[in-house]
DNA sequence: TCTTTGACTTACCAAAAGTAAGTAAATAAC
DNA sequence: GTTATTTACTTACTTTTGGTAAGTCAAAGA
């Protein structure tokens, strides 16, 4: 294995690795993404009963987000009440691996850290 | 490739996804084991150097994060003043390749979504 | 005696996210 | 003909989270 040194952290503009996590680093982008690539097609209200906890207001700006990137399609038919479908693009599903192996090793890991944050603390 | 369901979505308490991304899916936590990963050892002025625009207070509770879930060692050594070094612990390091791909990925993928931005607005 | 050093805390303030109600337009029910 | 329903969101307001800047601790050096 290759090591790959990623030496500008400290330039906020031009680094892709703050610039990338910028848009997924937060409470729900991955997750919308994942839940996409497994159903493939969601609407705005089926999105939200899978994630349940995430507000109506947040749901709305995280798929304008990911929309912006062109990571996700939105597709809305022409009727009342409105309809609007939301699936991934090529570039969406191009992260769907990569995020697919954090899923294995968070179901791998999940026990032990768990067990780690009883014993050292701070929930 | 084989296709892997994620279910348990909506179920907060039990969802490994749910439970790993929110203790990484922060602006700073895979940022800052990305470093360690490249810098093997760094003290807390260090690390702060290299993500500047982090703020002291921040810096302090994600290295106490980690460290709560073990993907960090923190040795602090009886000196005056004090010191302090960081580094990855095993389960640490298990995370390093998968981060690595995002890296690599947001590497190759950094100036079409910038384009994507430009183009479909919402800074 | 006063300053410096490093790894943090703390008090206070700004920004982000949650809550709940509202909007729009047409169809269905009463 | 008025009212309720349906969906994908906004908006106003509140709460939580994060940022800022100053403070702490203890010893060594000026």
């Amino acid at each position: 294995m290759e090591k790959i040194v990623v030496k500008n952290y400290a330039d906020e503009e031009n680094c892709p690795v703050r610039n990338v996590l910028d848009r997924f680093g937060d409470k729900w982008s991955m997750l919308v993404i994942m839940l996409l690539g497994d159903m493939e097609v969601l609407r705005f209200n089926e999105l939200h009963k899978y994630i349940d906890s995430i507000s109506q207001k947040m749901l709305a700006v995280t798929l304008k987000k990911l929309e912006a990137d062109n990571l996700i399609n939105r597709t809305m038919f022409p009727e009342i009440p409105p309809r609007v479908e939301y699936s991934l693009t090529e570039r969406g599903k191009s992260l769907l691996p990569l995020l697919l192996n954090l899923v294995q090793w968070a179901n791998k890991n999940m026990g032990e850290i768990t067990q780690s944050r009883l014993e050292r603390g701070t929930k």
